[in-house]
DNA sequence: CCCCTAGACTAACAAGCGTTAGTTTGCATG
DNA sequence: CATGCAAACTAACGCTTGTTAGTCTAGGGG
């Protein structure tokens, strides 16, 4: 065992960044056996099969991405603060975890569907929490918001800096972060004309 | 030739669907040919191989987005009517093209390494000529752009609608366009509070 | 009326795929 | 020192893949 993480925490390591270069279907398992310096009969020692491998990455990435959104909003009550905060975490996990997210987004077709209903249904609960906070704000007369949902999907596509942030950036992410917070609560607010 | 049109054009059109659906490599020869309701080798009647076929949709796709969006700005000097009509073209032609503009995305990891340098040069054009926008509107004195880069990503980021919007949404494309136009108009806005 | 070409077809290939079976190895435990 | 088990290995399987070679057929121009 080379370094100091498990084989198992290796491959998916190794695969997610397979993925993420070459898409699952054009990753093999032999490819990825090279990657991790075993050879690939040796994968099944660790996975079921290929399909496996591919679960485990989305799975992992989009709980992980649901439940520390949710950890961050715990306790706050403003709806400027909730959002500032969600938007913020959103881009520093797209920073931080570069190869998943992609992965989990883009290789959305290579899973199985009940895989694909699972993750799909994670997203759907990141969507409906940012939405609920993008209505309250408007129930509140802070902003002016007449189709949440609309709003809710510019906003996350706007955070999708995993396209084109690189680390060494001029901007961290926290600042980036801050930055596309800071200019959808200006576009917002309902005392600023049209 | 069943319908009215070329065979070549009915690959097309059946190899975007497929690709959207499946991905590339996931797709096979014979799931195209038998789509188009031929067998796989009358492909090579057409296209020289597999390959032919992704560079088309993704070149193709590439350029027409790039030159309409020069048109669109033809002859417009002021920031702000740039800005908003170039908002409006990219969300429109998203919803317009939906299954090529997300292979010309998504699948640019299965273009060989020529073309995807030219798919993305495109690419850049359009984020170079974005840029020079927001950065117009700074000097002059209209807008607060500090990272004009940052912005920009951000902006191509929210009008990917392509990935959430289909037909028959409660809003058109253009309201949709509209309303992000209107949303980062008024973040800018250098006379808002922050 | 014949010929030529475009474009369909069948048959088949070599290469690569995911996966399985069966075997070996090396370490930890009794 | 013996034993057991985890995890590596080699060999090989059946299948699918992109692609080529060669053939057939229908329609238009000389």
């Amino acid at each position: 065992m080379s370094g100091e993480l498990t084989t198992e925490a290796r491959i998916l390591e190794v695969a997610s960044r397979l993925f993420y270069e070459r898409g699952y279907e054009a990753t093999s398992m032999r490819d990825l056996a090279e990657g991790v310096g075993i050879r690939a009969p040796s994968l099944y020692n660790h996975f079921a099969d290929k399909q496996a491998i591919l679960v485990r990455i989305c799975l992992d990435t989009m709980r992980e991405f649901h439940t520390g959104a949710l950890e961050c909003l715990a306790g706050m009550d403003n709806p400027a603060h909730r959002l500032r905060v969600l938007i913020n975490w959103q881009v520093r996990f797209e920073a931080s975890h570069p190869y998943t997210v992609r992965v989990a987004d883009a290789q959305l077709t290579a899973l199985d569907p009940v895989t694909r209903r699972e993750v799909i249904e994670v997203r759907d609960a990141y969507e409906q929490l940012l939405t609920s906070i993008l209505a309250e704000g408007g129930h509140q007369g802070h902003w002016r918001v007449e189709d949440p949902r609309v709003i809710c999907m510019g906003i996350i596509g706007m955070c999708k800096i995993n396209s084109w942030y690189r680390d060494g950036a001029a901007l961290t992410p926290e600042q980036i972060g801050d930055r596309y917070a800071t200019l959808i609560l200006a576009a917002l607010d309902a005392s600023t004309r049209i």
